[in-house]
DNA sequence: AAAAATATTGAGCATTCTGCCCTATTCAGG
DNA sequence: CCTGAATAGGGCAGAATGCTCAATATTTTT
């Protein structure tokens, strides 16, 4: 579930502490305030806020499943009986290799990210997935390598250059203008 | 581009470590030595081979959109010239909102990953993509809501426990036995 | 099996950082 | 203008870090 805590929309020194954290994710608060030309005390009370208000998603996103032994990424659509949803759910949660699951519009009810050893388990954990009761049928994509790794920086420069000195994201990016 | 720098196998140690930040990422060098009843000096080595090992991918995979005013995110499918793929990467590298781009198996070219403020900011992400010289059609999907969020600890755990005391995950993990 | 290489441990030191406190100033909103 | 929130800068004690070192344990190689 998308955390339901964003309580306060983020200005262009948040912004910016966010892209020195791109930059070297264990810069320290000493450090982030001298580059960012700001009191310890306010990168310390901004990184609180941050964390509070869930700017920060888990470090689970950032351990490189091919370090663990998984150098395989794939993208399952998964069809289902809708009825069944919130179990089936349930069930593919117990499953170690699917780390992330979409709720999807459209055709596709579901969009499960898998990591695998090789083809053989993908294809034993799309079987996996199939077992479970209300899945209907599956369609496995196999991600041959990821062209553009993942980033936000270029949004959060986009963003910092919009908001000018003391503006905030409240609302959209794109009625905020400089 | 995936790293090609992964030289060594993790063990249970690091698989410990990292289940450890997965708890907590501002986790001390000193706590986790003292949490893992290890010399703080091994944490510090660990530590640093995992970070030149790339076990670590960017910062940028824990920041949220959501706070950044971006709370749809959507997969496209993008069919394309072949011919033409190393450029077209190139041009969807230059729209921010592209977060990540998989080059798939299959009838899909890419699976392109979207962050937007709404669905016209979507709409409009679409037909840039589709100016693209050499994109002939793109299939989009908005995603409703995470299901399962990003996890790994799952399989972290999963494998700690199957690689026993100090072996390693050398190979396929199914391969090795406790 | 023995030797060599590597990893781990624990101790230590100087420096830096953190959590927290405090007061004064600035900023933003009503 | 007033008020509350945020920022700034200073400070303190304790904790953490980067690094060194020698001894020990473990793993790898011969």
């Amino acid at each position: 579930m998308l955390p339901s805590s964003i309580m306060h929309s983020l200005d262009k020194v948040d912004l910016q502490l966010l892209r020195a954290l791109c930059t070297d994710p264990r810069s320290t608060f000493v450090a982030l305030a001298q580059q960012l030309h700001l009191s310890r005390n306010t990168v310390q009370a901004r990184m609180a806020r941050l964390e509070e208000s869930n700017a920060f998603l888990s470090f689970d996103r950032r351990v490189n499943p091919v370090a663990l032994g998984y150098p395989l990424t794939a993208f399952i659509e998964v069809h289902v009986q809708q009825k069944r949803l919130t179990q089936i759910v349930a069930e593919l949660a117990q499953i170690p290799e699917i780390v992330q699951a979409y709720g999807m519009s459209g055709s596709t009810d579901l969009l499960v990210r898998v990591v695998c050893t090789d083809a053989d388990d993908l294809f034993r954990i799309d079987g996996t997935i199939l077992a479970c009761e209300g899945v209907d049928r599956t369609e496995t994509s196999l991600a041959m390598g990821e062209l553009i790794p993942y980033r936000v920086t270029p949004l959060l420069e986009r963003t910092a250059r919009r908001v000018g000195p003391s503006g905030s994201t409240g609302g959209s990016p794109d009625e905020v203008t400089t």
